[in-house]
DNA sequence: TAGATATAATTGATGCGTCAATCAGAAAGG
DNA sequence: CCTTTCTGATTGACGCATCAATTATATCTA
């Protein structure tokens, strides 16, 4: 009873060759999409995307100084992940590490004048190159689209991480988390 | 006469807070998305999508084999990147190197039964996960509709890296140069 | 207040990706 | 032939990501 001719009921089978192939395209374009912008950016302004996700939270917050998880959350980051890389950035230069006063375990990053400089410098060529490779290349509408398939992408990836064995959908729950990376 | 007020002709100003909202949400859903899907691969099958990319592309080879370079080009990577990969997975037993007949210069990268056997056991559970938290996440419209977003930008990934002044406007050059990446 | 536990942050090991440099062998041109 | 150039492939250095382990301080509770 169960023959697996291909009678598409959403769900039972693996996916066709098409939806494979559009998988595929779509996941790589969104990776070459990246490895662009972020080529660009580091031949621009001798930053990472990482690199620039820290700038932006760093000069958006009050004083320009941030602890060390709070940043982690507000960007989406592992504190180990961030701590090597906040080390990285602190041999450049580009930001500092303070004791904190309320909490001798806790840590203040803070913005160097060479850190807010190098930012400002790429802010404007970088935001030109997604307008240039993702907002104009787009109609309006598959810039429409493209919001909607990454709101429902995102929802399910949510619902299925909590469950794990991913039978039941959870009721749509909006989208909590959202990280910085990239203004 | 040149003023800035939103006066929002096409390719003239820097991407609104709405715009820049939707390419956020959309190259980190890509990135959570490819993120999870390898954590996947990793935890059920000690698979990296390289790992997987490459292991496809031998399984799919005449006689399970293919020169390092053709591999290379197949599967869209730098052949230093591969080397190094292929290295890693000799270690691992996963694939074996041998020298070219033909070519005293060239390696040949040979599938051991081990890689195929480890192949074949991921390749079920990961066209699941992609069934899972791609194609049946989006309506059929919506899936389409990525397809034709993956294939705009991609096109115009492609022309921009050509002219690298990034003026002009080619014509719409097909898509050439597919790489293999996932199944 | 002493001891358990939790939390902030760092560290070390390892895999992965990129770049520039290297090396050996093939091809081409004199 | 011999030298120059090109090409297949590897190497080393470094940045970056993840995981497990560690250190130091804070907090909680008996």
């Amino acid at each position: 009873m169960t023959e697996d001719t291909p009678r598409r009921q959403r769900g039972r089978h693996l996916p066709s060759a098409e939806e494979r192939r559009i998988w595929r395209d779509f996941i790589e374009t969104a990776d070459a999409l990246r490895s662009e912008l972020s080529s660009r950016l580091q031949s621009e302004s001798s930053l990472s995307p990482g690199d620039y996700a820290v700038l932006l939270a760093l000069s958006e917050s009050q004083g320009q100084r941030m602890r060390s998880s709070e940043l982690a959350a507000h960007i989406g980051w592992e504190r180990s992940r961030l701590s090597h890389h906040l080390a990285r950035m602190e041999r450049r230069g580009l930001i500092r590490r303070e004791e904190c006063a309320t909490d001798n375990r806790g840590a203040e990053v803070v913005l160097t004048p060479t850190g807010a400089e190098t930012f400002r410098r790429a802010t404007v060529p970088h935001l030109r190159a997604v307008r240039e490779l993702f907002v104009d290349a787009l109609t309006p509408d598959q810039l429409l689209a493209a919001g909607e398939i990454a709101a429902t992408l995102r929802t399910r990836l949510h619902s299925s991480r909590r469950v794990d064995a991913g039978i039941e959908d959870l009721p749509d729950s909006g989208r909590g988390d959202l990280d910085a990376e990239d203004m």
